[in-house]
DNA sequence: TTAAACATACTGACGGTCGGTTTGTGAAAA
DNA sequence: TTTTCACAAACCGACCGTCAGTATGTTTAA
């Protein structure tokens, strides 16, 4: 089989089996050939769409960070104010439905360094501006106070990614929800009042579930 | 040569040539011949005193952590209260002198997410407790009043580690400038007002110097 | 017919293993 | 006290399997 009409599929499915191998045994022990045999494709199919095992990486992180920014967006169109809405993107963010979708990869980061590292990079350098632009936003449209939004939005989800979520460290179920609890009252004191007890308490749910804890 | 004397010395070497070459050219990068060539050793040598590469980068991360740990403790003997320890404690680490000792990692943990993800956790589990009890006795003595001692400590050991720490993320002096009165304004909020002016335009001089402006 | 889309055989480097060698050490024998 | 010797720690280096990446060929849509 050469010279396939739609390439678009082949580099889907290359993605799709990479993330999955990637997630499930760890970026370091997942071997080009492993991804080869599930596939049943070639190393030159893999090399002639991407230019190395990192390239492949990237493009995975890329993809997974397209999905979650739409889910935002879209749970952004709801609310009467920026605060309202943000509270909205944030709840779907945390519930089960949206959650689920990135469970897997949430759930194998601490085997993998560079998924932590890119998926920081990523957070800084896309999610944050999201969330910062909204709480400027709320800061027009008086429904917010924020002094310093941008480094705010940094912390807000610098903290959520990485700090709340039970991956990198292993805890007890308490000191998460104590970890959630000191976010939504330390954005109180920064004028970000958007954490609802609903939310704490699906957060917690979900991680639960996930089995971060000991 | 077998059976030497002492063989401390040579754990000694390896973890010094492995160190610097781990933070000069990356973990990744680094062969066991790497270092083997460096030290004029075999591979039985180094594979008798350690079981695998990573129980290396281990070992190397454990020396770094006790010796900041050492300067840490050092500092917080002085000053007449917690928060005043604290403050000095800071104010060290973030000095040029006690900065400098840890130049070369910081500057590579870019190239290095095994560096990155080992550090964090080294942050939550050693640093973050010292800080924490501190945070406690300031309570205890009054100088400080904080509501949530141990997660507020993570908080800042982790954003003083990753987000502050100009590494990751390239960026302009402004920025970390930026980001820094951030930390200490939040801080603020939360009780614990330990960073001062002096301390702010000493960490962003060393940043600066390391070199991890655009 | 041309170039994109694959296939296949191969290369070099790397982490780790393993059988073997050297030598410090502690205790018994002289 | 001195000598001897068994033992194990320290070290050597050839070798192996694996893996990312390459060189080169083959097929087929346009």
């Amino acid at each position: 089989m050469a010279r396939n009409k739609y390439p678009e599929q082949t580099v889907d499915k290359i993605l799709n089996v990479s993330s999955k191998l990637f997630t499930t045994k760890g970026y370091d022990q997942t071997s080009i050939q492993d991804i080869l045999t599930e596939l049943g494709m070639s190393k030159g199919a893999i090399y002639h769409h991407f230019k190395s095992k990192e390239d492949i990486l990237d493009a995975v992180m890329a993809k997974h960070f397209e999905y979650s920014k739409e889910l935002f967006q879209e749970a952004l169109k709801k609310g009467d104010n920026a605060r309202e809405s943000l509270s909205y993107a944030f709840e779907l963010l945390a519930s089960h439905k949206g959650a689920r979708e990135l469970d897997h990869i949430i759930h194998s980061q601490i085997k993998n360094p560079q998924f932590v590292v890119k998926s920081l990079q990523k957070t800084i350098e896309e999610s944050a501006p999201m969330v910062a632009k909204v709480l400027e936003d709320g800061n027009q449209d008086h429904s917010l106070s924020v002094q310093y939004p941008k480094e705010t939005a940094e912390v807000i989800m610098l903290l959520l990614n990485i700090w709340i979520n039970p991956i990198l460290f292993i805890r007890s179920e308490g000191e998460t929800v104590k970890r959630i609890e000191f976010l939504s009252y330390f954005l109180k004191q920064l004028g970000v009042d958007i954490i609802s007890d609903s939310m704490i308490h699906n957060l917690n749910s979900i991680y639960s579930d996930i089995g971060g804890y000991k």
